[in-house]
DNA sequence: GACACGTATCGACGATCATCGTTACGATAT
DNA sequence: ATATCGTAACGATGATCGTCGATACGTGTC
């Protein structure tokens, strides 16, 4: 495929595009929900006005201890969970600001 | 792990938790964005307001042209891209109602 | 028809991922 | 200290994914 090829039928590059960097992020965001598992967890935080033990995880997933601290510790790790030690007990919830920021990402203006 | 010990630490599972179909839905449209590629593309077609050649999308990215077609199909097999032939040449644009569902999707009541 | 060119598909490779059993860590209670 | 229990980490396995070269499919042109 030859680059003179393709300038005859395409506009040049136009605006703004993403930097790298910026397009990894957010790829790493969306990634962190890329899982039917995580959209759960996210969706039974939200729909709780406190933190959530992550043993209750385990019969709502119908999945491993192993499996859902893993989960867990992804969703953590991508900055939309918080964790909290409680006795012996962790429990998690929402990270505000993430969850803005996730909004904020997929807010397009085109469609205003 | 036996389930008894689990109850006397947690509240008993609470309201509207998400279908299983419902989250594999939502997986699959994070999914579709969990890739820096892809995150590019939906960012060009964000930034234009008409539709992009798909021989567009291979210098911007600095993918071959094969892997930018594979991308390009992912989008578009999860609905967030419409395909439109001119020619020979293929035309690629946002389809307007898969982003706001992607955008109510992230729309989270709790943060109100 | 034959040719050129843009695009999609195929096959393969290495990398990442989801899942689980097992084990190790931490905290509480006896 | 010892035991108990919730959680995280380790190691392994099978599946999926991103990437590319090569090839096949369409569309327009001569």
């Amino acid at each position: 495929m030859k680059r003179l090829d393709l300038l005859d039928c395409c506009a040049p590059l136009g605006a703004a595009l993403l930097a790298d960097d910026e397009a990894d992020a957010d790829a790493r965001l969306f990634k962190a929900l890329a899982d039917p598992a995580r959209v759960k967890i996210v969706n039974l935080l939200a729909t709780r006005d406190d933190a959530v033990c992550a043993c209750e995880f385990i019969p709502a997933l119908g999945l491993t201890q192993a499996t859902v601290s893993h989960h867990l510790k992804k969703l953590t790790d991508a900055g939309l969970l918080e964790r909290e030690q409680r006795g012996k007990w962790a429990y998690f919830s929402l990270d505000a600001e993430a969850v803005a920021r996730l909004a904020s990402l997929v807010r397009i203006p085109e469609v205003v």
